[in-house]
DNA sequence: AGGGCTTGTTTAGTATTTTTAACACTCCTA
DNA sequence: TAGGAGTGTTAAAAATACTAAACAAGCCCT
């Protein structure tokens, strides 16, 4: 019932892959996606995952559909980001501020040498981001790790985080976080 | 792959019906929504949608709560994060890629020198980044501009829009979109 | 023009889902 | 105690998803 074939096969194009491509790499036949993709088949849970998978999405992604928005600049310069943390201690600095609606939160964050959130509990957001310079000591639940630049991270803010800077000097994190509870 | 045979269960209990009773509403056998809620067997898209329109649910509805009861790493290492690009053009290394239940897509990109992505069209979704490096040329509608270190974005994938790399070397941004539809 | 690559589609066969029908069990009630 | 009406599970066929292989069309060579 669904018409999931023209999303799916926008969603392939978008990433250049071809039908034999994508087959390769999420493990379904390309006859089968060629089939999908034109609605002459429903595909199973198992499959569409495998699929969304190779794409780098998720059901929930997918059948995701927002509402419409309207016109707005969509530029920030360094100096623009709007500060909604304590420069002293902890930058938070906004991405997005003037955007009529958003759904997700952007941070470029800042710390000063030894700066420490301590810990933080939040609803349910899931949080991702990445340490651009220095080192982040980043505590998850019971787990723990010393981040440093180009290393990432993932995870759902129910969970208790605690963020602290133990490099020499300051340290940067890029975020983001959905939604955004700011 | 995804174990949803619980949380059907437990819709339909929710609702005070039978096996029987929601097979008539359903259109679908008792004996499928049987072997289904115990994972004996993957649904199609259509029979899953029958069954949950039947349920007053939708599609993105059930697998946006999805509970993510599987253990995870929170902690993604620079060199684990798995390429959905092309690195010889334009790299994506994404973040977060085994989180059970992915709600944004946060993208580590590297383009070569000259990479450009070409005008891209998406549903509706919303994406955010700051350049790390280098200088990006980014058009969305009818708005251009070059984006350097420090500079940040955020604008509707609804939008047509484009990134091309303008600085003489490779150039990186780091980037967030929701939902992961990429 | 003709090979050799790519692309997406179709077809016939296999595997899986889905149905129909029977089985086993509990809880009522006569 | 026996029977009915409810529940969820299992075992057969039937229908459908899925695969493997062949097909057709386009593009780039020389």
């Amino acid at each position: 019932m669904p018409k999931i074939g023209d999303k799916l096969r926008e969603l392939r194009r978008r990433r250049d892959l071809s039908g034999r491509e994508l087959a390769l790499r999420s493990g379904i036949s390309h006859a089968a996606i060629s089939l999908i993709e034109r609605d002459h088949m429903s595909p199973s849970i198992d499959t569409l995952t495998a699929i969304l998978d190779a794409l780098g999405t998720t059901l929930t992604g997918f059948f995701m559909d927002l509402p419409s928005r309207l016109p707005y600049t969509p530029f920030y310069g360094a100096s623009e980001l709007v500060e909604i943390g304590k420069p002293q201690a902890i930058s938070y600095r906004m991405i997005g501020m003037n955007h009529p609606n958003r759904q997700l939160l952007m941070l470029h964050e800042t710390y000063t040498e030894g700066a420490d959130t301590g810990l933080a509990f939040t609803h349910t957001a899931q949080e991702a981001g990445m340490v651009t310079r220095g080192a982040i000591e980043l505590t998850v639940g019971s787990e723990c790790r010393v981040l440093h630049s180009g290393d990432g991270y993932y995870f759902d803010s129910r969970l208790p985080h605690r963020f602290r800077n133990v490099a020499p000097g300051k340290s940067e994190i890029l975020s983001a976080i959905t939604p955004p509870t700011y």
